[in-house]
DNA sequence: CATGCAAGTGAAACAGTTCCAGCCGGGCAT
DNA sequence: ATGCCCGGCTGGAACTGTTTCACTTGCATG
């Protein structure tokens, strides 16, 4: 609705400035720059083309642009994003905020800057704060992957708790008592999911939570390899293995086959799967699926209906259902008595059909 | 240089018509399209937003969007893309040429309509002619993993001939005698070269090419899963695979492990690794590895230099090294007597330690 | 005190797109 | 036959946003 020209009337000044704050130029009076943003967080502003208003969103990324340390999450994501905005006929732009944006510009200053009209964000480490700052701005943006408490924050995520609690029960079910938990290091609300659920499924099965079976660490190959070497370790080591995260699910597994450690007979893993990492390997990984490219998808087009619909005021704190698939790295708890050989090569295993 | 306006007043017709044309707008006559399509051609043109120079280009994909079928490449090549736009600040859209492009409209036409100045061309199973008439039409372009013969077409690949030679002759030098190869089905090439590397490096060490130890199928996990059955299950089978793809790797892999082969002890296997696909199993993969980052960064670094000196007639057709790595999975050929044990489960290896 | 320099601003020129009015030719009813 | 209408096509004008250039203004300095 509001053009340069109609704000530049409104404040009494000329377009050239409006068009330099937008476009965050050095030279204009610092008064002038915050009366002009100002008016513009208070009429809305979409950039354009002409007299065509642009069809663009961006994906954009915190800091390093689409790390792939999280397996293939990130292509499936892009992947469901573009399929989400087929229909709108919206364009993807792709944002490494960090690199891009000024200091001394507000977020809606550089997302306009960047002729964009909403924003899918991707949330990391550090980066919540940042989240909150935008959602303050009120400029159209959805995180996916991740919950916020803060009011006014949009996102979209794939809720857990109750897959993660049907992985620890199916453990228990198995026989399971010692099931150690291997938690990312940083805290997301996914992460807390798993965690709540890893707490509660042993609470109703009137299982103690033993700190020593609960770790935190960064979500990284060596990770798992850390967790595997701990968690067998111990003097009353774990027979199962629930990791919160693809990577560290992995590092486990490949360090259980290097131990020649058999899982699912002498050990248990339970993981989580952004894409189809769960297969790629041998056995398959028992584990709490996310669809990835479901979740950018509804994401595009929740962002892309509140763009052409121009209700600013829609809120997203939607919420999709993860799976708990049964592969085969989950069996029976093995006998007491079997456990605890720690020789560090391959174990005869030929007794396996009997077993099953 | 050339401008709506200037290319109208050259052809006697309203800066509108020329915009019509530009946005394949329906109503505009064939001929009026022609005569300044042409001027366009001729002359050049940058999309443009005001005054300013739009310094976007797109990364095109022909068809679905970012797959992951082929493991990370697609996000360590979307990495280095971003890396490499840093410094000469462009931004990247993503494109799907299927979905957008109008019927009617030239690619030219197209990219211009998408506000982009270059383009970053994936190449899949059908597309090379769509990339050869992109080529011919000068707009800026180049493609990732990929090479053409056809004079115009600029690519950035990388060569995997002498790693892929060198993973062979390591093979050969290992003992290995019955070496199969497991090619994608259908041919570009990258696949080529390690087509070729496969029969030198036979030729050069005395053995023969057997047609029964080469087989050519999708780039997928069961093919992989094919791939072992088959090779496997010959009268003289194959004690060593080299597969041209990581799926099919992984589904060697996998395969392997579910049918209790051991790799390296009785199958050696080397496969290829876009990403880090090889460290995330046990044993590691020993594969030639390509750097799907660097390969993004260099071609964005090119085609961002072509674009901004304005150099159209520049040529790129580089390549980057690839390197073999050896990891896990190859070892010596195992002796004559002890192949051809076939038991469907696990088999007995407590000899592990010794053998080594 | 005059001069010069830097910051800040606006008018104008210039970039692209769309709206609207008009032209023109063909088909159709009277 | 003639008048009318309608759709294809086009251009002018209006309206986007950006940049260039000239100007004012204030402050430091010779």
């Amino acid at each position: 609705m509001a053009s340069v020209r109609a704000i530049a009337a409104q404040l009494n000044v000329s377009p050239a400035t409006v068009s330099r704050v937008l476009n965050n130029h050095p030279d204009v009076d610092e008064a002038t720059r915050e009366r002009v943003l100002a008016r513009i967080n208070e009429l809305g502003y979409s950039p354009r083309i002409g007299r065509r208003i642009t069809n663009v969103i961006a994906l954009a990324y915190p800091d390093e642009p689409v790390r792939s340390e999280y397996g293939s999450f990130e292509p499936a994501l892009l992947s469901g994003i573009m399929r989400g905005l087929e229909e709108p006929q919206f364009d993807l732009k792709l944002l490494n905020i960090r690199r891009d944006k000024a200091p001394n510009e507000t977020y809606t200053q550089f997302f306009i800057r960047k002729g964009i009209r909403g924003v899918i964000l991707r949330c990391f480490r550090n980066n919540r704060p940042t989240i909150c700052k935008i959602a303050t701005e009120r400029f159209p943006a959805i995180v996916v992957a991740d919950a916020f408490d803060e009011p006014g924050v949009n996102f979209l995520r794939a809720d857990s708790y109750p897959s993660s609690r049907q992985a620890v029960e199916h453990l228990i079910s198995l026989g399971h008592r010692r099931i150690a938990l291997a938690m990312h290091n940083v805290p997301d609300s996914d992460h807390a999911d798993r965690r709540r659920a890893y707490d509660d499924a042993l609470f109703c099965a009137g299982l103690p939570v033993d700190p020593a079976l609960v770790i935190e660490l960064p979500a990284s190959l060596s990770s798992g390899e850390q967790v595997l070497d701990t968690m067998t370790g111990l003097d009353d080591p774990a027979t199962a293995i629930f990791a919160t995260n693809p990577m560290t699910t992995l590092g486990i597994m490949r360090r259980a086959q290097e131990k020649g450690i058999d899982v699912p007979k002498q050990l248990s893993v339970v993981g989580v799967d952004d894409s189809d990492v769960r297969t790629h390997i041998w056995p398959r990984l028992s584990a709490v699926t996310q669809d990835a490219s479901a979740l950018g998808m509804e994401a595009a087009r929740w962002l892309t209906e509140v763009i052409a619909s121009g209700k600013t005021a829609a809120s997203c704190r939607r919420t999709i259902d993860t799976v708990f698939e049964v592969n085969g790295t989950t069996g029976p708890a093995p006998q007491r008595q079997a456990r605890r050989r720690q020789d560090r090569g391959r174990v005869t295993t030929g007794d396996a059909e009997k077993a099953d």
